[in-house]
DNA sequence: AGCACGCCGACT
DNA sequence: GTCGGCGTGCTC
């Protein structure tokens, strides 16, 4: 055997260690192996699927352990796709075997052995990155017609497309507009089901060449070659973060491997974030803005000037619009962001308050089946007859949920069909006149439509603790405004918001400038980057003195970077786990994770405390 | 992550 | 004496 043949493979696992580590091959391995194969590995006393990133003939490290299997006859992640999860992997904080294993189906990622007709390797990066561009609609559908030219001529080209959605509901209706709209056959990605079937989807992704794949935010992974354009609908979605570890932002995947793969990239959205509007202005991208083609009554009732005690939560100027729509015999939709009916039960005689036996939160009553539930954590339990502290039989539930505020309708309003829409509504209640619906109403957003939109308790909204609360906000009024033929009346006590002014002018400019002045002043995303440091221990008293001292350390520690919360923000006990989060922000995310890292690795005592680190993108 | 090793208290 | 609890270190 010819001395200087590989023999050694660089493996990465799926598993939160630095990578990757060096295999010894034999010599019938060493000659198939290829990147981009899957092998079986011993990897500290444990049997697990690895990847191999890199081959070479020789290691630094002495005693190898072997190579037990090659999975995979020939590689079944591209050079594309191993370039895309180690950049992902890179900005987001985890081990690039992990980004690896999540980009795989469920059934890749046990030991399976295959023997595909493929060739990978043909899926050759492109020098020049195709252009970025954002569509800016303001009537959420206009979009369309733009975008399916670009899909055309993607097709014309044999290339694919891929469009990403924010949700499994929208995916299939952005198929089946596709299809009767414009003529387009689309495949729907399907992460669900059974194991063998997204394995099979993920075979027969990797030979398409002019399809256009529809997906939500794992989609991102999907094994297209000779992909052409990436489409992101709806970007400013919650959807697009993965909230388990790995977390990963979808969007900015898809960036990195537009650029990869040269594909054009395209935004859509109603109201895109201010980092994506920042980043657009910064890189010269296209932005085309759409401008409204239908004209909305938006009507704003400013609340303080009616006195609450005697005041209905329906105001005399939203009775006067139901009043009309009544008449007409039309429908309206009335935005309650608040399940349940009642929002906390109190004990009458000894102001005991019911919570949530798991994680504190005052629980929400629901008086159709005598049930209170955890809108945190979803604790179910029936309500009491009595109340557990005093045995007193006077249990109050106070606050108005979307169940309260439905029977207060009915009694206003007998002559007509009042109903609720929620999480557990299972169909939308098509023939009720007044409808009270919570944001479960955007799963519908393009099936539904009403002459009259209000909204309830709007300010709840804008007084969330999130930086970004004012632009979710607005993006909550956009979709109201796309479902109303009509009106979209208002409730607030702070009138003078740039968030509604905006809805109302529809001057996103303006808006725009005034968050970023905002973001500017308080050095937060796009100016500075943010990461939060997510602590989880089984024992609440343990994961808040870890979180105390290890907070004091960062701010011992680290001067070039900010360590928020004074207080750490607190997620109570959920499955069995108590989790503590710190926020940290700085110049750059990629410095900050390896601040962060090195000060947890010297951290002492850390008595069963996890940490994982989620990048704000 | 999760396995092994090591260091201490309880116990046939 | 040793069985097993948990805290610490390490994985090619």
């Amino acid at each position: 055997m010819n001395d200087n043949s590989p023999t050694i493979a660089e493996v990465v696992v799926g598993l939160p260690v630095d990578g990757p580590f060096d295999y010894k091959m034999d010599p019938a391995q060493s000659r198939t192996v290829q990147l981009g194969v899957r092998v079986r590995v011993l990897f500290n006393h444990r049997e697990c699927v690895g990847v191999v990133v890199g081959i070479k003939s020789s290691s630094e490290f002495q005693r190898l352990n072997e190579v037990i299997d090659v999975l995979d006859s020939v590689p079944i992640i591209s050079p594309m796709m191993l370039a895309l999860t180690r950049e992902s992997s890179r900005a987001f904080g985890c081990a690039w075997g992990e980004m690896i294993e999540s980009a795989l189906p469920r059934y890749l990622r046990k030991p399976h052995f295959t023997e595909l007709d493929v060739n990978l390797s043909v899926d050759q990066p492109l020098k020049a990155s195709g252009p970025v561009s954002l569509i800016h609609d303001v009537e959420f559908d206009e979009f369309w017609k733009t975008v399916v030219t670009k899909i055309e001529l993607q097709r014309e080209r044999s290339k694919n497309t891929l469009i990403l959605v924010p949700e499994r509901t929208y995916q299939s209706t952005v198929v089946k507009m596709l299809k009767k709209t414009f003529g387009l056959e689309a495949i729907e990605c399907r992460k669900a089901g059974a194991v063998k079937k997204e394995y099979d989807q993920f075979v027969d992704f990797l030979k398409l060449d002019d399809a256009i794949v529809v997906g939500t935010r794992s989609a991102v992974f999907c094994p297209l070659q000779n992909l052409g354009l990436i489409i992101v609908l709806q970007e400013e979605s919650e959807a697009y973060r993965q909230e388990q570890s790995p977390h990963y932002v979808a969007g900015t995947v898809a960036e990195f491997r537009a650029r990869l793969q040269g594909a054009e990239l395209v935004y859509a959205s109603v109201n895109p974030r201010v980092e994506l509007q920042h980043r657009a202005s910064q890189n010269k991208w296209a932005v085309t803005k759409i401008e409204a083609t239908r004209t909305v009554d938006f009507q704003l009732v400013d609340m303080n000037n009616y006195n609450p005690r005697k005041t209905s939560p329906v105001s005399f100027p939203l009775q006067n619009a139901l009043k009309a729509v009544i008449e007409a015999n039309g429908r309206a939709i009335i935005f309650l962001n608040r399940r349940g009916s009642g929002t906390f039960t109190q004990c009458n005689r000894c102001q005991h308050v019911m919570k949530c036996r798991r994680c504190e939160t005052p629980l929400i009553s629901m008086v159709s089946n005598s049930m209170l539930f955890c809108r945190k954590c979803n604790f179910r339990e029936r309500m009491p007859k009595a109340c557990p502290n005093c045995r007193g039989v006077n249990l109050k539930s106070t606050g108005r949920g979307v169940e309260r505020l439905r029977d207060d309708l009915s009694r206003m309003y007998p002559q007509v069909d009042v109903d609720v829409y929620d999480k557990d509504t299972r169909t939308f209640p098509m023939k009720a006149r007044i409808i009270v619906a919570t944001s479960a109403l955007f799963q519908k957003q393009s099936q539904i439509s009403a002459e009259l939109m209000a909204v309830l308790r709007f300010d709840q909204e804008l007084n969330r603790a999130d930086f970004r609360s004012e632009h979710k906000a607005l993006t909550i009024l956009m979709n109201l405004r796309r479902m109303t033929t009509g009106r979209l009346l208002v409730q607030t006590y702070m009138p003078d918001t740039m968030c509604l002014a905006t809805a109302r002018s529809l001057k996103f400019d303006d808006f725009y400038q005034h968050e970023l002045q905002t973001r500017q002043d308080m050095q937060l995303p796009p100016f500075n980057a943010m990461i939060i440091l997510m602590l989880r221990a089984e024992a609440e008293e343990t994961v808040i003195d870890v979180c105390n001292a290890f907070h004091a350390c960062l701010d011992a520690q680290l001067d070039d970077v900010e360590v928020i919360h004074p207080m750490p923000d607190v997620y109570p006990k959920l499955r069995d786990q108590y989790r503590y989060n710190i926020m940290v922000k700085g110049e750059s995310a990629e410095n900050m994770l390896n601040d962060v890292r090195r000060i947890w690795r010297e951290f002492p005592r850390r008595k069963n405390v996890i940490l994982s680190i989620r990048v704000d993108g």
